[in-house]
DNA sequence: GTCTATAAAACGATAGAC
DNA sequence: GTCTATCGTTTTATAGAC
């Protein structure tokens, strides 16, 4: 007999975490219902509350936590001592790995923050915010040395964000190419891009 | 008095469309209610059936319609005959241009692809990969003819799409720089990207 | 900590008067 | 063609038993 009675803890609440990740990236944050989560996660819908207040700060939680991540791990890879050059592919190369490899939360990340309630979307933006500085700054930097030709560092930032986020709207692995050779080639269009 | 009663056949359905559009763009579909669209329109609920059988078709009708002006535009604009540089050079600004003045329409296609039912969504997406073969064709010739030096034309096709798509992120009409100037640091950064 | 049960509100869609 | 009224369902969230 299973049990469908008992403490869960431990597990329950990053269970309900992966469903509301899984669940949203598929059908968006409006369209599923709680009920849907706890189904998924194999409890009653009221169990869910003792997790998280409500389902917005559900969505909160998983958006931060991504940025949170995305930072972390950034900050831990990154080199501030590197040349333009160097500090590019090592952006554009940890940028493609990092995305690839978190297809949902990269998704919901982008598709859900307008359904942040104004102060949680306030947080999260400024984090998204915080990641696309570090390229600016190695693109001005490139741009006054004179080893990168570009119109405009503001620009060529989101330019080159946009081009690379967007690998996770066909990469799969187990594809034809591998992901070395995805971001080699991704590196080789932007470095011809920008490079002087 | 206001009249709260009458016909209005030859405006109200253009102003529903609209309204949906609206709001779908801002909130998105499934966190929008027919209540909502039929109070933007300023009519009781019920009258919105006159005009749409359903939410799901005022949706799908909203994304073929633009997908259609899309590729009807683009087809009174393309010219076969250029070579391949000028005919990149075309796409870009073509894509750029079309795209920056329908931000709410760009919008909802992208992010309501998810919210079309099976049937509506193949529609959709199959006009969306029309208008991608148009540039993979453009890389391809390039490649072939030695003009472009590019690895894969699929996946530059994307890239370059995902690119030009994200000037919508950022750019509104009277900023600080003008939609030819926009137009020329995008065309800057895929030329030299792309060609050899 | 999870269950069952339910409160209170909102939803998509329809019926019938005008 | 639009209105009012409503049906039947689903929603988020809570209360109280175990």
């Amino acid at each position: 007999m299973a049990r469908t009675q008992g403490s869960h803890s431990d597990i329950t609440g990053p269970r309900i975490r992966a469903a509301a990740l899984k669940l949203f990236a598929k059908d968006g944050y409006a369209a599923v219902s709680m009920r849907q989560i706890a189904k998924d996660v194999g409890v009653q819908a009221g169990a869910l509350y003792n997790y998280t207040p409500d389902k917005q700060t559900l969505l909160y939680e998983l958006l931060r936590g991504h940025m949170d991540d995305l930072l972390t791990v950034r900050e831990a890879e990154a080199s501030g001592t590197l040349a333009p050059l160097e500090a590019l592919e090592g952006f554009v190369r940890f940028h493609i790995g990092f995305h690839v490899g978190r297809p949902d939360e990269v998704f919901i990340a982008y598709m859900e923050l307008r359904s942040l309630e104004p102060e949680n979307f306030a947080q999260v933006e400024k984090l998204r915010r915080q990641y696309e500085d570090e390229l600016e700054g190695i693109l001005q930097r490139g741009l006054e040395s004179g080893d990168f030709a570009i119109d405009d560092a503001k620009i060529a930032t989101l330019a080159v964000i946009a081009m690379l986020t967007g690998v996770n709207t066909w990469y799969r692995a187990g594809g034809r190419l591998s992901l070395e050779q995805v971001e080699t080639i991704y590196w080789n269009m932007v470095k011809r891009a920008v490079v002087a």
